[in-house]
DNA sequence: ATCCTGTGCTATACCGATAAAGCAAGGATG
DNA sequence: CATCCTTGCTTTATCGGTATAGCACAGGAT
């Protein structure tokens, strides 16, 4: 029963060969050129390395090169976890984008503001090299980070002096309104989360925009908060028809879910009465039972970019590091309007 | 436009305060009296430390100690993503027990089968000091981790050789049969999923055997593929009622849930002409639709106790690492039974 | 015989921390 | 006055790599 085995290094390789380090070295790095190293001592090198299964160790690299070629990935938003479904997508991409650019990806990913500050001393840790961040424009973090010009890319939302990799959420308000228009609806109430995100916000303004434009009127009254929902729609219910908004544009899809679960439970037809729409794109078990129309946001993708951009700050030395991209997004046009 | 910043070293306070660095690393890690470093010494460390904004760098630390005190999560299951629900859940419970013991989490969790040679270089390279498993037991790689002893624990499905923490599936499979035998059902139909996973089979096999045990009869129709669970009914329709089972167990509650609502689209009345059980135990959307009737499985848990296993392992030398566990699970009876 | 050039490797230093041994100055003790 | 102990540091080695300079030797030119 032995504990951990002891890892092979590169002075085992030179002791078993008789010769110094830093030949071994120059060998496996492919520096063997430059230093003029032997075709046969090559040979021999490769050979013991393979047969004593040497892998470089990566702490001492990371040591030597100052850079652990590991991204830290940090939440800010209150309350969020791994279980969120877009942050799930998020990760995916995370890792993909962490793939494709040979990167690790450490997740500081807990449920309370201490992540933020533990993704920021792991930078100063020297433990990674950047850090994507998800998370409020306010954190009391990032102006530090701003500050000691930390490689820190933003994605979903905004965070005004970092560079961010977002979705096009105006473009995806705008869609919303415009689908609704042609639907025949000149009344929307919109439902809307106070939270500080500036997505959330953009979409919210770009519904609101076109809708104004479309000379629809737009109502709100005031967020609908998990319970209240059936409260919310019967409010509407007391509204005389010929005033009523004809639909509900929830600033997330499982608002809009909520929403409908309710107005089904009172007898609210939907669409015909009241069309929802929502706003994620998220895949849901709802298939079959409610197809909700919504804006299909690029998450992954989002996530992805977020790790390529980071990466490209973090070689190039000194980086034009205001990069702010919006990927696009879709109109789902679902049963619900 | 500075690049990022160079981290403040032990050197450099050392310099500031013309002491040796030695001086500055006993005072900083607490090793200021078994070495003799006068309080004023300890002091003016202390200031210097606090005014640069002195972190330790890790990567350092973690050489010399020979441990990164990062923990990797690999899958082995194929097609796996940070998006499935379970998967979710896992990660959020190896956060809370890499925080718990303080540790990092590295993720190696990509849709495909080199997650786990890419975990398993981690070790190797020196990246991770163990991994946390989540995949077949027949996966190529889980034989080469068993000859190396790399310190490795599985979750949720059993390794031979390896240890593990899972889920008490027998319990749950149990559970499940006694419930629907309490309400009166004599015939259940198993709808069962042919994957490489101890969990799915151990679940299967309780349920079975209880049911045999209570005198119910148990048939198997075979899979319930995505898209084939409209075929699946009709064969049960088409059943003569007296030799119809009375209710499916699915393996998981995605099954489940996929049954129900081809059973709501053929008018099958669940749960008075035919009960549906499921077995996860996730949050679904169906809140207000469907009240599934399921096994709660806490997934967080087990991963967090794989996490604290791992890392015992990793602490006590010599380990007894035939390390078992199975967590409780728990029935939440729905309107589906 | 001396100088020069290229080949093939070794020696040294360094990355930033820590473990262990060493060592100078001052006071107590014989 | 010599010895010993304690205090308060410093020196050196080490973790496992990599960058850079150096060095020994062979062969050709002078």
């Amino acid at each position: 029963m032995s504990s951990t085995p002891r890892l092979v290094t590169i002075q085992d390789i030179a002791d078993e060969l008789s010769v110094s380090k830093m030949t071994v070295s120059a060998v496996l790095s492919g520096k063997a050129s430059r230093l003029r190293i032997s075709t046969s001592t090559q040979e021999r090198v490769q050979t013991a390395a393979n047969r004593l299964g040497y892998r470089p160790n990566e702490v001492a690299r990371a040591l030597r090169r100052k850079s652990t070629k590991i991204l830290g990935f940090a939440t800010g938003h209150n309350g969020l976890t791994t279980s969120d479904p877009w942050i799930a997508q998020i990760l995916g991409g995370l890792q993909d984008g962490c793939r494709e650019v040979g990167h690790d990806l450490l997740l500081h990913c807990h449920a309370n503001e201490t992540s933020v500050e533990i993704a920021y001393n792991a930078v100063l840790d020297g433990r990674v090299d950047g850090i994507i961040y998800y998370g409020p424009p306010g954190h009391p973090m990032t102006e530090r980070i701003r500050e000691q010009r930390l490689p820190v890319v933003a994605i979903v939302d905004e965070v005004p002096g970092l560079p961010c990799i977002a979705a096009d959420d105006t473009s995806g308000g705008y869609l919303l309104a415009e689908h609704l228009h042609e639907r025949g609806h000149r009344h929307l109430l919109y439902a809307p989360q106070l939270m500080d995100s500036s997505s959330v916000l953009n979409r919210e303004a770009a519904v609101i925009e076109r809708a104004a434009a479309l000379q629809m009127e737009v109502s709100n009254w005031g967020k609908v908060t998990a319970g209240s929902e059936q409260t919310f729609l019967k409010g509407w219910l007391q509204t005389p028809p010929e005033r009523r908004p004809t639909a509900i544009v929830a600033w997330d899809d499982e608002t809009a879910i909520r929403v409908w679960r309710a107005a089904r439970a009172m007898g609210i037809r939907v669409p015909q009465e009241l069309a929802i729409t929502g706003f994620d794109g998220l895949p849901t078990q709802l298939e079959g039972i409610c197809d909700l129309s919504t804006i299909v946001v690029p998450w992954g993708d989002v996530a992805c970019k977020g790790i390529h951009t980071l990466h490209r700050i973090l070689t190039s030395g000194a980086p034009p590091d205001q990069t702010q991209l919006r990927l696009p997004v879709a109109l789902r046009a679902g049963d619900t309007t």
